[in-house]
DNA sequence: CGATCTCTTATTGTATACAATTTCGATCAG
DNA sequence: CTGATCGAAATTGTATACAATAAGAGATCG
């Protein structure tokens, strides 16, 4: 997409995500316009695109806010990605080549490389395993199943309690790709869905258990203002 | 959405599906513009939200050409179809109640009235084979998967190709919508997702030899020119 | 004769002005 | 004081003008 029009998607993106924006605030097309450096009409392209990815919300009468995700939309965004990427493992396992399989461990190493150090890096971490996700996606070779994914992987907050998850979990990622890989290896498509979707309902109670934590840490603090 | 965008988007859609645009077609965003009787603005718009519904392709400069779908797409179509599907029947089967099943009972008699006549209604058919589908979908409680669904099922061909069915093939939709409804009676989510999976899956064959038959007859029609 | 380059033309991207709605607060009746 | 009503302000929808870019035709060079 176009220059302004791009801007304007990633800076409003980022302001939800990072939660410059909050959940349930308005948000005006001629105020976003402002803060991007451009005029509305791509601002309302960008919000299209992200109501498209439903991290806008759009009432009756067409005004848009930040969505709030309950943990329940968030559960059911799971649901509906472990069974897309399963799918998506189901159909790479019976179409990769040893060349995919060599990137794949490639990827695999430099993302447990990451983990393995004195304090994990956790950004190396999420896009070595963004990429490892995103290859398998491409090996499945369904550009309906890509789009219908890519609504539901950029998830909003998700990637911001990313940060708090424990060097274990982070391992277990780790070992559940390496399995993967076997699984490819041997091209037991059925195996290979399965992993996919333990994997991703696995990572969902992670991001659950943070996200509880991290809402009690809120309650605490909020207890401490009062 | 508003008026304008509206008639643009339905405008330009009917062209597509019935037709009058073939696939491979450049659109160009101001011919669309002055045969729908708007402006630019709520075309490009509606050219969006075909985009997403993958009836038009976008080239990388950005142009645009109604999207042409081969077999293996509507197959891939199909699949995602069913697995969604399932799901949708999976989840409304712990959901549902005895109002809504009564209602499903209700649309799929009228289905079954529609085709159990001197010439089959089609169109009543698949109309109430929408609204049986939209209910449960309705039921199973995920707007994520409502979003993703809708992308799927409003095929573009597929309609066109539906008058082509045999009374057997409608007959048989009829009967496995029964079934569902007893799977739902009974609360068996497994067997609710299977048959919903199941059926679909059919559909896509049955799809798939109607298409060839045409196919069959439109080659017919190039050597009669030739 | 073929390939490439440039210039013209067509098409899409962006900004802005204006129209149609909606929101929200002030005012007023009960 | 409560609630309804009206109107000003804010917000979104649409049209249009202009800028940037890409496609296509024709000329030019090898």
């Amino acid at each position: 997409m176009s220059r302004a029009s791009d801007t304007a998607y990633h800076t409003i993106r980022e302001l939800i995500i990072s939660g410059e924006l909050a959940p349930g605030d308005p948000l005006a097309e001629e105020a976003l316009a402002e803060i991007c450096g451009v005029s509305r009409t791509p601002v309302r392209d960008a919000m299209r695109r992200l109501e498209s990815e439903m991290l806008i919300r759009r009432s009756g009468t067409q005004r848009s806010f930040v969505a709030d995700w309950s943990l329940d939309d968030i559960e059911d965004a799971f649901e509906l990605r472990a069974m897309l990427e399963g799918l998506a493992a189901k159909r790479a396992a019976s179409r990769i080549d040893n060349d995919a399989i060599a990137r794949l461990r490639a990827l695999n190493n430099r993302l447990g490389d990451a983990i393995e150090v004195a304090v994990p890096d956790v950004e190396t971490f999420l896009d070595q395993n963004r990429q490892f996700h995103n290859l398998i996606l491409s090996v499945a070779n369904s550009k309906r199943l890509e789009m219908l994914l890519q609504t539901l992987v950029e998830q909003p907050i998700i990637w911001r309690t990313a940060h708090h998850y424990s060097v274990a979990e982070l391992r277990r990622s780790h070992q559940e790709h390496d399995e993967l890989i076997a699984a490819f290896q041997r091209g037991d498509a059925s195996w290979a869905e399965t992993i996919m979707a333990g994997h991703i309902r696995r990572a969902f109670h992670t991001y659950a258990d943070a996200h509880n934590s991290l809402a009690l840490l809120g309650d605490e603090r909020a207890k401490k203002r009062a």
